[in-house]
DNA sequence: TAATATTTGTTTCATTTGTAACTATTTTTG
DNA sequence: CAAAAATAGTTACAAATGAAACAAATATTA
Protein backbone atom coordinates (compact mmCIF):
# COMPACT_ATOMS: atom_id res chain seq x y z
CA UNK A 1 0.00 0.00 0.00
CA UNK A 2 1.12 3.22 -1.16
CA UNK A 3 0.35 6.27 0.65
CA UNK A 4 1.03 8.34 -2.27
CA UNK A 5 -1.61 6.82 -4.62
CA UNK A 6 -4.33 6.24 -1.81
CA UNK A 7 -6.99 8.19 -2.88
CA UNK A 8 -8.25 10.14 0.24
CA UNK A 9 -4.62 10.91 1.06
CA UNK A 10 -4.18 12.82 -2.62
CA UNK A 11 -7.62 14.59 -2.08
CA UNK A 12 -6.58 15.60 1.19
CA UNK A 13 -2.94 17.22 0.83
CA UNK A 14 -4.24 18.78 -2.64
CA UNK A 15 -7.57 20.43 -0.87
CA UNK A 16 -4.93 21.70 2.03
CA UNK A 17 -2.38 23.11 -0.72
CA UNK A 18 -5.36 25.02 -2.56
CA UNK A 19 -6.72 26.30 0.38
CA UNK A 20 -3.39 26.91 2.56
CA UNK A 21 -3.09 28.94 -0.48
CA UNK A 22 -6.33 31.05 -0.87
CA UNK A 23 -5.98 31.35 2.94
CA UNK A 24 -2.76 33.06 3.03
CA UNK A 25 -3.42 35.03 0.45
CA UNK A 26 -6.75 36.59 1.82
CA UNK A 27 -5.39 37.21 5.19
CA UNK A 28 -2.27 39.17 3.35
CA UNK A 29 -4.70 40.88 0.88
CA UNK A 30 -7.67 41.74 2.86
CA UNK A 31 -7.33 40.74 6.49
CA UNK A 32 -9.89 38.19 6.23
CA UNK A 33 -10.16 34.34 6.96
CA UNK A 34 -11.71 31.53 5.05
CA UNK A 35 -14.60 31.45 7.08
CA UNK A 36 -14.97 35.07 6.77
CA UNK A 37 -14.74 35.16 3.30
CA UNK A 38 -17.46 32.16 2.92
CA UNK A 39 -19.57 34.05 4.60
CA UNK A 40 -19.16 37.40 2.92
CA UNK A 41 -19.74 35.93 -0.64
CA UNK A 42 -23.09 33.97 0.89
CA UNK A 43 -24.48 37.76 2.09
CA UNK A 44 -23.27 39.47 -1.14
CA UNK A 45 -25.60 37.52 -2.79
CA UNK A 46 -28.32 36.96 0.20
CA UNK A 47 -29.01 40.29 1.97
CA UNK A 48 -30.40 40.01 5.00
CA UNK A 49 -30.61 36.50 6.10
CA UNK A 50 -30.20 34.73 9.41
CA UNK A 51 -27.13 32.60 11.30
CA UNK A 52 -29.31 29.94 10.15
CA UNK A 53 -29.41 30.28 6.94
CA UNK A 54 -26.18 31.32 6.15
CA UNK A 55 -25.23 27.66 8.04
CA UNK A 56 -27.70 25.90 5.69
CA UNK A 57 -26.00 28.13 2.50
CA UNK A 58 -22.11 27.36 3.67
CA UNK A 59 -22.18 24.24 5.33
CA UNK A 60 -20.35 25.55 7.95
CA UNK A 61 -22.14 24.85 11.54
CA UNK A 62 -23.69 27.23 13.77
CA UNK A 63 -20.83 27.48 16.03
CA UNK A 64 -18.42 29.02 13.42
CA UNK A 65 -20.88 31.22 11.75
CA UNK A 66 -21.76 32.86 15.25
CA UNK A 67 -17.57 33.51 15.71
CA UNK A 68 -17.72 34.61 12.30
CA UNK A 69 -20.63 37.06 11.92
CA UNK A 70 -19.56 38.37 15.23
CA UNK A 71 -15.83 39.20 14.42
CA UNK A 72 -17.15 40.45 11.02
CA UNK A 73 -19.53 42.68 12.92
CA UNK A 74 -16.13 44.00 14.46
CA UNK A 75 -14.47 44.53 11.63
CA UNK A 76 -17.28 46.63 10.74
CA UNK A 77 -18.49 44.92 7.52
CA UNK A 78 -21.85 43.39 8.54
CA UNK A 79 -24.70 45.39 10.11
CA UNK A 80 -26.99 43.19 12.62
CA UNK A 81 -30.57 43.74 12.77
CA UNK A 82 -33.14 42.00 15.17
CA UNK A 83 -35.33 39.19 12.86
CA UNK A 84 -39.19 41.02 12.63
CA UNK A 85 -40.85 37.72 13.49
CA UNK A 86 -38.27 35.15 15.93
CA UNK A 87 -36.54 37.40 19.09
CA UNK A 88 -34.12 34.85 18.93
CA UNK A 89 -32.12 35.43 15.49
CA UNK A 90 -30.98 38.16 13.75
CA UNK A 91 -30.51 39.14 10.06
CA UNK A 92 -27.49 39.97 8.88
CA UNK A 93 -26.26 42.19 5.53
CA UNK A 94 -23.26 43.41 4.32
CA UNK A 95 -23.08 47.47 4.94
CA UNK A 96 -21.19 49.76 2.73
CA UNK A 97 -17.76 48.94 3.86
CA UNK A 98 -18.30 45.10 3.19
CA UNK A 99 -20.05 45.77 -0.16
CA UNK A 100 -16.54 47.52 -1.11
CA UNK A 101 -14.39 44.80 0.03
CA UNK A 102 -16.84 42.18 -1.78
CA UNK A 103 -16.34 44.27 -4.93
CA UNK A 104 -12.31 43.41 -4.27
CA UNK A 105 -12.84 40.09 -2.75
CA UNK A 106 -14.72 38.64 -5.44
CA UNK A 107 -12.50 38.66 -8.71
CA UNK A 108 -9.62 38.36 -7.06
CA UNK A 109 -11.08 34.80 -6.28
CA UNK A 110 -12.22 34.39 -9.54
CA UNK A 111 -9.00 35.36 -11.25
CA UNK A 112 -7.75 32.80 -8.63
CA UNK A 113 -9.48 30.06 -10.09
CA UNK A 114 -9.17 30.99 -13.21
CA UNK A 115 -5.89 30.78 -13.05
CA UNK A 116 -6.22 27.18 -11.83
CA UNK A 117 -8.29 26.30 -14.57
CA UNK A 118 -6.54 27.67 -17.78
CA UNK A 119 -3.89 25.14 -17.14
CA UNK A 120 -6.60 22.36 -17.90
CA UNK A 121 -8.32 22.19 -21.63
CA UNK A 122 -11.79 21.91 -22.14
CA UNK A 123 -12.26 18.37 -21.81
CA UNK A 124 -10.17 18.40 -17.96
CA UNK A 125 -12.45 21.17 -17.34
CA UNK A 126 -15.56 19.19 -17.81
CA UNK A 127 -14.32 15.81 -16.38
CA UNK A 128 -13.50 17.76 -13.50
CA UNK A 129 -16.78 19.37 -12.94
CA UNK A 130 -18.59 16.15 -13.65
CA UNK A 131 -16.10 14.27 -11.22
CA UNK A 132 -16.87 16.59 -8.59
CA UNK A 133 -20.53 16.10 -8.71
CA UNK A 134 -19.96 12.44 -8.84
CA UNK A 135 -18.73 12.55 -5.45
CA UNK A 136 -20.99 15.18 -4.48
CA UNK A 137 -23.93 12.11 -5.11
CA UNK A 138 -21.26 9.19 -3.94
CA UNK A 139 -20.90 10.75 -0.65
CA UNK A 140 -24.50 12.90 -0.03
CA UNK B 1 -20.28 34.83 -7.88
CA UNK B 2 -21.43 31.52 -6.58
CA UNK B 3 -19.83 29.41 -3.22
CA UNK B 4 -20.69 26.35 -4.45
CA UNK B 5 -20.09 26.52 -8.15
CA UNK B 6 -16.25 27.64 -6.72
CA UNK B 7 -13.41 25.26 -7.63
CA UNK B 8 -11.17 25.83 -4.37
CA UNK B 9 -14.78 25.58 -1.82
CA UNK B 10 -15.98 22.19 -3.76
CA UNK B 11 -12.74 20.47 -3.39
CA UNK B 12 -12.36 21.39 0.53
CA UNK B 13 -15.49 20.60 1.15
CA UNK B 14 -15.26 16.81 -0.73
CA UNK B 15 -11.86 16.57 0.46
CA UNK B 16 -13.19 17.34 4.55
CA UNK B 17 -16.25 14.67 3.83
CA UNK B 18 -13.79 11.45 2.68
CA UNK B 19 -11.57 12.33 5.38
CA UNK B 20 -13.98 13.11 8.26
CA UNK B 21 -15.90 9.75 7.55
CA UNK B 22 -12.33 8.12 7.63
CA UNK B 23 -11.02 9.50 10.29
CA UNK B 24 -14.88 8.44 12.16
CA UNK B 25 -14.35 5.13 10.98
CA UNK B 26 -10.67 3.93 12.11
CA UNK B 27 -10.89 6.32 15.49
CA UNK B 28 -13.78 3.47 16.12
CA UNK B 29 -12.94 0.79 14.38
CA UNK B 30 -9.01 0.71 15.56
CA UNK B 31 -8.64 3.60 17.83
CA UNK B 32 -6.20 5.17 15.94
CA UNK B 33 -7.03 8.97 14.22
CA UNK B 34 -5.42 9.96 10.88
CA UNK B 35 -1.96 11.27 12.07
CA UNK B 36 -1.31 7.80 13.62
CA UNK B 37 -2.67 6.15 10.63
CA UNK B 38 -0.59 7.72 8.28
CA UNK B 39 2.60 7.12 9.90
CA UNK B 40 2.03 3.27 10.43
CA UNK B 41 1.18 3.18 6.68
CA UNK B 42 4.81 4.90 6.23
CA UNK B 43 6.50 2.84 8.69
CA UNK B 44 4.74 -0.48 7.30
CA UNK B 45 6.42 0.23 3.67
CA UNK B 46 9.86 1.99 5.32
CA UNK B 47 10.95 0.13 8.69
CA UNK B 48 13.53 1.88 10.71
CA UNK B 49 13.69 5.46 9.78
CA UNK B 50 13.94 8.20 11.68
CA UNK B 51 11.61 11.23 12.19
CA UNK B 52 12.56 13.30 9.53
CA UNK B 53 12.31 10.55 7.01
CA UNK B 54 8.77 10.08 8.09
CA UNK B 55 7.81 13.85 7.85
CA UNK B 56 9.45 13.77 4.30
CA UNK B 57 7.54 10.73 2.96
CA UNK B 58 4.25 11.52 4.77
CA UNK B 59 4.27 15.41 3.88
CA UNK B 60 3.42 15.75 7.59
CA UNK B 61 5.50 18.70 9.66
CA UNK B 62 7.77 17.75 12.31
CA UNK B 63 5.70 18.86 15.43
CA UNK B 64 3.32 16.51 14.01
CA UNK B 65 5.26 13.54 13.86
CA UNK B 66 6.84 14.34 17.35
CA UNK B 67 3.63 13.96 18.58
CA UNK B 68 2.30 11.21 16.59
CA UNK B 69 5.33 9.02 17.19
CA UNK B 70 5.30 9.18 20.91
CA UNK B 71 1.31 8.44 21.27
CA UNK B 72 2.05 5.17 18.62
CA UNK B 73 5.33 4.56 21.15
CA UNK B 74 2.72 4.73 24.49
CA UNK B 75 0.00 2.57 22.77
CA UNK B 76 2.51 0.31 21.83
CA UNK B 77 2.77 -0.27 18.22
CA UNK B 78 6.36 1.31 17.67
CA UNK B 79 9.74 0.64 19.07
CA UNK B 80 12.17 3.28 19.34
CA UNK B 81 15.90 2.77 18.85
CA UNK B 82 19.29 4.83 18.91
CA UNK B 83 20.29 6.15 15.27
CA UNK B 84 23.90 4.51 14.75
CA UNK B 85 25.27 7.28 13.33
CA UNK B 86 23.44 10.49 14.92
CA UNK B 87 22.77 10.79 18.17
CA UNK B 88 19.86 13.57 17.75
CA UNK B 89 17.87 11.01 16.18
CA UNK B 90 16.13 8.12 16.55
CA UNK B 91 15.00 5.14 14.16
CA UNK B 92 11.10 3.92 14.91
CA UNK B 93 9.84 0.52 13.32
CA UNK B 94 6.46 -1.45 13.82
CA UNK B 95 6.48 -4.02 16.51
CA UNK B 96 4.43 -7.07 16.62
CA UNK B 97 1.55 -5.67 17.39
CA UNK B 98 1.82 -2.77 15.12
CA UNK B 99 2.27 -4.98 11.95
CA UNK B 100 -1.14 -6.74 13.53
CA UNK B 101 -2.61 -3.95 13.38
CA UNK B 102 -1.44 -2.82 9.93
CA UNK B 103 -2.57 -6.28 8.68
CA UNK B 104 -6.19 -5.52 9.82
CA UNK B 105 -6.21 -1.76 8.75
CA UNK B 106 -4.73 -1.46 5.53
CA UNK B 107 -6.99 -4.31 3.36
CA UNK B 108 -9.99 -2.13 5.20
CA UNK B 109 -8.65 1.18 3.68
CA UNK B 110 -8.14 -0.17 0.34
CA UNK B 111 -11.78 -1.77 0.60
CA UNK B 112 -12.68 2.02 1.30
CA UNK B 113 -10.61 3.07 -1.46
CA UNK B 114 -12.24 0.20 -3.66
CA UNK B 115 -15.66 1.44 -2.72
CA UNK B 116 -15.48 4.81 -3.54
CA UNK B 117 -13.71 4.28 -6.94
CA UNK B 118 -16.09 1.33 -7.46
CA UNK B 119 -18.96 4.15 -8.07
CA UNK B 120 -16.75 5.66 -11.21
CA UNK B 121 -16.32 3.84 -14.38
CA UNK B 122 -12.85 2.76 -15.80
CA UNK B 123 -12.82 6.60 -18.23
CA UNK B 124 -13.60 8.46 -14.93
CA UNK B 125 -11.20 6.72 -12.88
CA UNK B 126 -8.65 7.57 -15.30
CA UNK B 127 -9.83 10.99 -15.44
CA UNK B 128 -9.33 11.31 -12.05
CA UNK B 129 -6.11 9.66 -12.07
CA UNK B 130 -4.71 12.24 -14.22
CA UNK B 131 -6.54 15.43 -13.16
CA UNK B 132 -5.14 14.84 -9.70
CA UNK B 133 -1.92 14.20 -10.86
CA UNK B 134 -2.07 17.29 -13.09
CA UNK B 135 -3.01 19.60 -10.10
CA UNK B 136 -0.10 18.44 -8.20
CA UNK B 137 1.59 19.54 -10.98
CA UNK B 138 0.84 22.80 -11.08
CA UNK B 139 0.55 23.58 -7.36
CA UNK B 140 3.90 22.41 -6.88
C1' DT C 1 40.34 22.94 16.04
C1' DA C 2 37.49 26.49 17.86
C1' DA C 3 33.68 29.17 16.56
C1' DT C 4 29.64 29.40 13.85
C1' DA C 5 25.85 27.60 11.41
C1' DT C 6 22.73 24.00 10.53
C1' DT C 7 19.93 20.16 11.61
C1' DT C 8 16.88 17.06 14.51
C1' DG C 9 13.50 16.84 17.44
C1' DT C 10 10.70 18.67 21.53
C1' DT C 11 8.21 21.99 24.13
C1' DT C 12 5.68 26.22 24.83
C1' DC C 13 2.27 29.21 23.55
C1' DA C 14 -1.57 31.09 21.10
C1' DT C 15 -5.14 30.01 17.77
C1' DT C 16 -8.62 27.21 15.70
C1' DT C 17 -11.98 23.94 16.02
C1' DG C 18 -15.84 21.03 17.46
C1' DT C 19 -18.88 18.96 21.12
C1' DA C 20 -21.75 19.61 24.66
C1' DA C 21 -24.11 22.46 27.76
C1' DC C 22 -26.61 26.43 28.11
C1' DT C 23 -30.07 30.59 27.50
C1' DA C 24 -33.80 32.45 25.32
C1' DT C 25 -37.54 32.00 22.42
C1' DT C 26 -40.91 29.68 19.64
C1' DT C 27 -43.66 25.70 18.37
C1' DT C 28 -46.15 21.68 19.41
C1' DT C 29 -49.20 18.92 21.98
C1' DG C 30 -52.27 17.10 25.39
C1' DC D 1 -53.63 27.48 27.54
C1' DA D 2 -49.89 25.27 30.13
C1' DA D 3 -46.30 21.93 29.81
C1' DA D 4 -43.11 19.76 26.87
C1' DA D 5 -40.37 19.72 22.86
C1' DA D 6 -37.85 21.93 19.44
C1' DT D 7 -35.14 25.68 17.59
C1' DA D 8 -31.66 29.83 17.21
C1' DG D 9 -27.73 31.16 18.80
C1' DT D 10 -23.90 31.62 22.43
C1' DT D 11 -20.62 30.07 25.68
C1' DA D 12 -17.50 26.86 28.04
C1' DC D 13 -14.49 23.36 27.64
C1' DA D 14 -11.24 20.21 25.60
C1' DA D 15 -8.59 18.59 21.72
C1' DA D 16 -5.89 19.54 17.58
C1' DT D 17 -2.82 22.46 15.29
C1' DG D 18 1.15 25.30 13.95
C1' DA D 19 4.65 28.96 14.69
C1' DA D 20 8.34 30.10 17.32
C1' DA D 21 11.59 29.24 20.85
C1' DC D 22 14.35 25.92 22.54
C1' DA D 23 18.00 22.03 23.54
C1' DA D 24 21.16 18.92 21.83
C1' DA D 25 23.97 17.19 18.35
C1' DT D 26 26.27 17.48 13.93
C1' DA D 27 28.36 19.90 10.03
C1' DT D 28 30.85 23.74 8.25
C1' DT D 29 34.37 27.11 7.96
C1' DA D 30 37.90 30.20 8.97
Amino acid sequence: MDLNQFLPYQLSILSLKISNGIAEHYQDQFGINISEWRVLVILYKNPDITAKKIAQLSQMDKVRISRTVKSLVQKNYLTQSQHPLDARAKNYELNERGRYLMRAVIPDALRYEEELLSQLNQDERAQLHHLIGKFNRILG
